[in-house]
RNA sequence: AACCCCAUGGUGUAACGGUAGCACAACUGGUUUUGGUCCAGUUAGUCUAGGUUCGAAUCCUGGUGGGGUUGCCA
């Protein structure tokens, strides 16, 4: 009984009908109605003063998305009003971080701060429409004008001032004539106001800064409120959607328009911002993690930003299928990390090749096989889909296993290798355990083995079945590689819920490096490469891997249903 | 405290006055040369009290709980 679907274009990840989310429901009633003559513009607009997370991943799946399914088109701002701690590197990063989420800006990419002059034009028409007015009250003046959330806020006495007079100062401002703070050009509108944000708010102060475009350029920066609604005007956006905590903006954004007799001026509409568990989403927080030197940088493999992610081997279709899942709402939701997991898992499956590493080894000798022998095995790169194709392993008497694929007292339910026990070695030979070598504090050191040479290839002709099928890689073979373990940043849902200070709650063991045995081939990859070590996770190669000295981080493990069983 | 917003299984989401469904997670079982994948199944939900209606997750009112707002940040 659904009145609408749509289709999810091919950025979606699949061609499916999907209920409309109540912002898709907007935009389809105004299309009927031909609101906007038919024509969708929508907006990303980022302050270039930090680097885009998750979170702005959401964003932007929701303004590309919205564009692209709707023929229309969806532009790539800079919110760039306030230039304290906006740089050019943020701009990049931007950039490059929406092009790699996998949308396409083309030429729409634009810089608040190039409104400038119209804007500053637009502050002019609002004084001498009497809607705008000079204010010289001090800070601490300031603090008593507003009035508070229970108490009404009192009329600063510039609003007394004549149209001539606002016309003369605001120039000043602008020309540099009075201090830093001396002054600022407020609207309008009405100090009694419940909503705080309609208390003649400031809507341009006078701050010298250094424009990273614009140079010295401008003394008189505009404020959020006042430019917001002018960029999106000014380009023709129909649809401007922002995340919650703008609500309460929103009148302010229409007063704007409203009293510029803009005629069919952008319409606003919130939704909630993603919240995952177990990391942090706000800047402030990033930046800090960063600058505190508790991550390696903004593209740490643990942070949630888009190019720690990128980095991480999280493909960008799986951040996709993530926003898609949670979907657009007005519900301030956490959504639980094992839901980014899998889509992550599921992406890597179907396209991640498979190689063999061994991450914790353990010797393992072939008592029966010739001495120095040599032979290639063939191994299937991916059982997910056969036009991977296969490859060849180099099989000997002198292996390595995963040291966990050894017991020397097995536990009720294991059914890997253990004295006198018999498993099968992935691709290989069925393989059976004679002696466990110990050293003199009785850890297991090496395992004596035999295999059956009519096993070749992992069956038996006897018909006879073994439980466990274990990876392995040849001593002579086995490169040696550094394997980074990452885990969640922190140890707890909400990290810096009640009281706690968020850094107290970091996880200590979010990375741990170790060196790992890869199969040869696992070498010959290229940075950015995304494998699957065979039972045990997805796997990327780092950045950071020199020629005979490859380095993996891992994405995520494999899902594991043993584990968690034992003891059980 | 004033104003605004929100409330569906453990988590996220659907329902547009007419059978509460899907996904994740957890748990069973089947298949399997990855304890992966895949397949089948189980557990589990409309915050609360009234009202309107033949019929309410849905509409109305009160309550409860959560969030936002009191930068010359965005």
């Amino acid at each position: 009984k659904r009145k609408f679907f749509y289709i999810m274009p091919e950025t979606m990840g699949n061609t499916n009908n999907a209920p409309l989310d109540f912002i898709r429901e907007i935009v389809a009633e105004d299309l009927r109605n031909n609101k906007h003559g038919g024509k969708i513009v929508t907006r990303f607009p980022p302050e270039p003063n930090g680097y885009l997370h998750i979170g702005h991943a959401k964003a932007i799946c929701l303004d590309f998305g919205v564009a692209e399914e709707n023929g229309g088109v969806c532009h790539l701002r800079m919110d760039d009003t306030n230039p304290t701690k906006e740089n050019m590197e943020y701009v990049e990063s931007i950039i490059n971080d929406v092009k790699w989420l996998g949308f396409d800006p083309g030429d729409r990419i634009f810089f608040a701060s190039d409104y400038f002059e119209r804007m500053y034009e637009c502050a002019v028409t609002l004084i001498k429409k009497n809607l705008a007015y000079v204010c010289d009250l001090t800070s601490d003046e300031w603090d008593e004008y507003r009035g508070n959330l229970n108490l009404p806020g009192r009329e600063s006495p510039g609003r007394a001032r004549s149209v001539e007079e606002n016309l003369d100062l605001f120039t000043r401002m602008r020309n540099g004539e009075f201090e830093d703070g001396a002054m600022v050009l407020r609207a309008r509108i009405d100090m009694s106001s419940p909503n705080i944000h309609m208390r003649d708010p400031v809507i341009y102060r006078i701050r010298r800064i250094h424009h990273f475009r614009h140079g010295d350029k401008w003394c008189v920066y505009p404020m959020y409120d006042y430019a917001h609604p002018l960029e999106d005007a000014f380009e023709g956006v129909t649809h401007s959607f922002c995340t919650l905590e703008f609500e309460i903006h929103r009148p302010l954004y229409d007063w704007v328009l409203q009293s510029l007799d803009w005629p069919n001026p952008p319409v606003q509409t919130e939704f909630s911002r993603l919240n995952l568990t177990n990391t942090v989403m706000s800047k402030r927080k990033l930046l800090q993690l960063v600058k505190e030197h508790r991550v390696s940088g903004w593209d740490d493999p643990r942070m949630p930003t888009v190019s720690g992610m990128r980095r991480r081997g999280i493909p960008a279709a799986a951040i996709r299928k993530l926003c898609k899942t949670v979907g657009i709402t007005k519900f301030e939701a956490l959504t639980d990390l094992a839901l980014l997991e899998h889509c992550v898992r599921e992406e890597l499956n179907a396209s991640a090749p498979r190689f063999l590493a061994v991450l914790d080894p353990l010797k393992v000798t072939i008592t029966n096989y010739p001495a120095g022998g040599v032979e290639p095995l063939d191994a299937v790169n991916n059982p997910e889909d056969p036009s991977a194709g296969s490859r060849k392993l180099d099989f000997g008497p002198e292996l390595y296993i995963e040291r966990s694929d050894f017991m020397l007292e097995p536990v009720k339910g294991y059914f890997r290798l253990a004295p006198d026990r018999e498993v099968r070695l992935r691709y290989g030979y069925f393989i059976k355990c004679e002696e466990a070598v110990t050293d003199a504090a009785g850890n297991v050191v090496e395992l004596k083995c035999t295999y059956d040479p009519e096993t070749r290839g992992g069956s038996a002709p006897d018909g006879r079945k073994v439980k466990g099928t274990i990876h392995w890689v040849s001593a002579r073979a086995a490169v040696k590689a550094e394997a980074r373990l990452y885990d969640r940043l922190f140890t707890v849902e909400q990290p810096g819920a009640g009281d706690a200070d968020f850094l107290t709650e970091l996880n200590p063991d979010s990375t741990r490096v170790i060196e790992a045995l890869i199969e040869p081939a696992l070498a010959e990859l290229a940075p950015g490469s995304t494998v699957q070590f065979e039972r045990n996770g997805y796997y990327c190669v780092d950045p950071d891997t020199k020629p005979g000295k490859p380095v993996f981080n891992r994405t995520v493990t494999l899902k594991d249903s043993w584990t968690g069983k034992q003891g059980k």
